[in-house]
DNA sequence: GCTTGACCTCAAGTTGACTTGAAGTCGTAG
DNA sequence: CTACGACTTCAAGTCAACTTGAGGTCAAGC
């Protein structure tokens, strides 16, 4: 039982965010001492997962459905194996643009617009993309996640 | 030279969108047909780019700054390499999360937050960043991107 | 027993990245 | 030559993800 200071202090996440978070209810706290949310120690595994999953590009709304509804991770396998290959796709454009930045940082071509091997990187990139049909993450947002 | 539609059909960036970047100064028109804006060719490749960046989760401010004030990439190359280990580090992340991904669709544990294999991931991640100081990416965002 | 500091709520503000809408301007096809 | 459709501007709206601020509560130390 920590209570929101300590949570904060240890996951470096904002005791403002962490209401925020209980409140959209990404999170939950485990009762109240007065007034004073009390967190179990388990959130702060979850609060890595989300800031993992933030920086891997989800949106608060994708990462709560990656726990089911009731907090705990509860979705089909081939739901889960669907996210693991987005992952993979997104890791591979890191890749290109990774690849593409340190090439320009070597590169002596004058305009790294101009490059050949700078615009082949982008070509391939173009037709991955251009081939892949449309991938649409369906944002339909309703105004609160837990709902 | 084409129209603001063109550039928008070939990308697949609406034309508000286009409008947007040239406002903030992301992308150039090269001269106007009547009203019409016309863009050079070169403007779909730094499509590509910028949509690769915004995949990578940076922010148009970021990826403005990887272009120089004056349109072309143009940044010392020790700031290039630095980009291209953030980029290394963040697919290290997106690595971690696939995995977690993957083995909670096979994993048998109850709840996955009980599974020792599943929270030596997520330790490891959180060691990983608490190792690493703060990483602040320092937004001091201005109004204007381009000025 | 009272002050202090860490918490609380709730409403409103902020930022980034766009989108939407109203009202206007073109150039080309019929 | 006029009507149409593709563009234009500019202001305002939207959405996610937070942060800030005003005013209030509480338990613990002096």
């Amino acid at each position: 039982m920590m209570d929101i200071g300590e949570v904060a202090e240890r996951s470096r996440v904002p005791p403002s965010t962490l209401r925020y978070y209980e409140e959209i209810g990404l999170i939950r706290s485990i009762s109240r001492h007065g007034l004073r949310r009390q967190f179990d120690a388990d959130v702060l595994l979850k609060l890595s997962l989300i800031e993992l999953g933030k920086t891997a590009g989800f949106s608060l709304t994708e990462i709560a459905g990656m726990f089911g509804k009731d907090g705990r991770p509860n979705i089909p396998r081939d739901q889960l194996h669907a996210k693991a290959d987005d992952l993979q796709r997104q890791m591979l454009d890191l890749r290109m643009l990774r690849d593409a930045l340190r090439h320009v940082a070597e590169c002596p071509a004058p305009s790294h617009l101009e490059c050949p091997t700078f615009r082949k990187l982008l070509k391939a990139e173009t037709r991955r993309r251009v081939t892949r049909p449309a991938s649409g993450s369906g944002r339909r947002g309703s105004s609160r996640l837990g709902e």
